[in-house]
DNA sequence: GGCTATCGTTGGCTTCGCCAACGTTGGATT
DNA sequence: AATCCAACGTTGGCGAAGCCAACGATAGCC
């Protein structure tokens, strides 16, 4: 790409897109050789953040709609990373558990999107990047309380 | 959205992802009323600091395919924004060039963009947003260099 | 004169985020 | 107890975004 447009350079809205875009590409590129799908390792995480949880859960936790909850909840299962089990205490839910090798697997998903962020922030030093996640964290936790 | 896992919130690619969501939608929301494309913005501004310009100037500057670039002239042209002709030097370019028209909406478009980034940024201070944006910058300049 | 590259254009593909609807179940209200 | 409403998992589908392949036409190079 030649130089973009300083008029484009200025604009947050496009300089948050293009680079969402690279972070994508880095990130599938990371996760292709271990067939994992970025979504799984958000709902490894969530799961460990409190378990067991229902899918509906999962998806408050990680903003991953419901509809698209189950497909993943299909692939982790299939995988035998969780466990899907219906909950008898209250019988519209489905308690979701990880095992063991789901465990492990967020540890490989972690470590390997820990290398990805560091290909993405490559220009900038420890404290920048440190800086930019949290300036990043600041935008998001203020709309995600005005917005569910 | 409750509140993401704390592993979650430590990876810069679901940041940046759920960030440019967010700039997405206001983006959105901010053109609407106005019939405009995101695009639109990005070819008008890539349009103003060369110009005349080919359809493949404007996607190399702008980061948009070309086979996407022919629909945004199409629609800037039936509003009058930018005038398409063949180029008599090499007939297999199209020259665009701009309308008085088109530079009143670049500006229109430039306010309402402005005016959203606000918006998205508003948790920030302004030395914080200049710093959010700059650092944003640097990222992008490292991969646009290392990718085309 | 022949090879290669570029241009605009068409058509299509995949992913992503989202929404609507359904049947099932639980909880609250009356 | 009967009724109403809300939540759950699931299915199906939608639109936008970014991307790619291929084509005919044209230009430049050897």
């Amino acid at each position: 790409m030649d130089e973009a447009p300083a008029r484009l350079r200025g604009k947050a809205s496009w300089l948050i897109n293009k680079t969402s875009l690279h972070a994508h590409r880095l990130r599938s590129e990371a996760l292709a050789p271990v067939d994992a799908h970025g979504y799984h390792f958000a709902v490894l995480a969530a799961l460990e953040e409190g378990e067991p949880a229902s899918q509906a859960d999962l998806s408050r936790r990680t903003g991953i709609d419901r509809s698209d909850m189950v497909e993943m909840v299909n692939e982790l299962v299939d995988h035998g990373f969780v466990v899907r089990m219906p909950d008898q205490a209250d019988r519209r839910r489905n308690v979701i558990t990880m095992t063991a090798t789901g465990r492990r697997r967020l540890a490989q998903l972690d470590d390997l999107l820990t290398q990805a962020q560091g290909e993405l922030l490559a220009p900038l030093s420890a404290a920048e990047r440190k800086q930019l996640l949290a300036l990043l964290g600041r935008v998001l936790a203020y709309h995600a309380e005005r917005s569910g």
